[in-house]
Formats: structure tokens, sequence, C-alpha cells
DNA sequence: CAAATGACTGTGC
DNA sequence: GGCACAGCCATTT
């Protein structure tokens, strides 16, 4: 685990039932506007039969699922589980993004600059001197 | 430490 | 709209 992942994880958690956001729009979320497919990366390895994650509401930038799948989802199952949630989802794997993006409001994005791992991790970094 | 690997994205035909 | 292409950067090897 790390800083990165643990924002990444933070952030898809927060997703609300039946809507979805880029990796482009998580990236920036966690503080590295150019890490989308670092979140992609984090994604693919929490690969897991419990869906306790909501990774399935993780699009590309152009409203298409782009999974290349793990262990236990593939593009197909992805497709299933936003359809599930009344989200409309073409055969080209296609979702309207005008529609169903989520846009995080400004008090949230704040809270997760400083989180409490960071904040742990700053302690646990300066602690020793004392 | 250097090189390789992408569940990505913006730009320019 | 689609298709290359070049950046991108956390992680792995």
């Amino acid at each position: 685990m790390s800083l990165f992942s643990n924002r990444v994880i933070k952030v898809v958690n927060h997703i609300p039932y039946g809507q979805v956001v880029s990796y482009g729009q998580i990236a920036a979320y966690v503080g590295v506007p150019r890490g989308a497919r670092q979140v992609g990366w984090i994604l693919r390895s929490f690969d897991s039969a419990q869906d306790e994650l909501p990774w399935w509401r993780v699009i590309n930038n152009q409203g298409q699922i782009s999974i290349k799948g793990n262990l236990y989802h593939d593009a197909n199952s992805q497709r299933q589980h936003l359809r599930s949630e009344g989200i409309e989802v073409g055969e080209d794997y296609r979702v309207d993004m005008a529609k169903h993006r989520y846009l995080a409001p400004q008090n949230q994005l704040k809270s997760w600059v400083l989180d409490t791992y960071y904040v742990q991790m700053i302690w646990d970094k300066f602690k020793q001197r004392y």
C-alpha cells in the first residue's frame, strides 16, 4: 500500500450509486493530475471476489469501459454492474458521461488532500526525533 | 538504480 | 468521430 493507493481507494469508495468518474478525475482528486494510468494500475491489482470497492464506477474519460480484466472481473461484468445500477451501457461499452459523471463538491476535494493516512505518515516520520 | 509496463489522456490529423 | 502518437508516473523487475 501507499499514500497514492490509499487515496485512490478512498475516492472510489465515495462515488455514489448510479454514477461514474474517469481515471483522470480520480488522479486529479488524489493530487496527481496526470496519474490516470496509475489509478488503473491500482484498481487492477485490487482483484477480489467480493466487491467491497465499487471499481466498476470508474471508466475512461471518453465514457467507455476500458478494462482488460483480472482474475475476477472483465469488461462484461463491469457492464453488468453498471446496468444493475440503472446506467445505460451500449454494446460498445459506452456510457453517457454527461448524464452520469459524478463531480465531487469542493469541500469534499479539500478533505481528500490531507487524509488520515497522510497525517499518520507525517507523524511516523517525525516522532522518532523526540 | 535503470528499464519496462500499462483498467489513461490530450492533441493533431 | 476515429486513429496514431507522445507524454505520463506508480509499480514491478
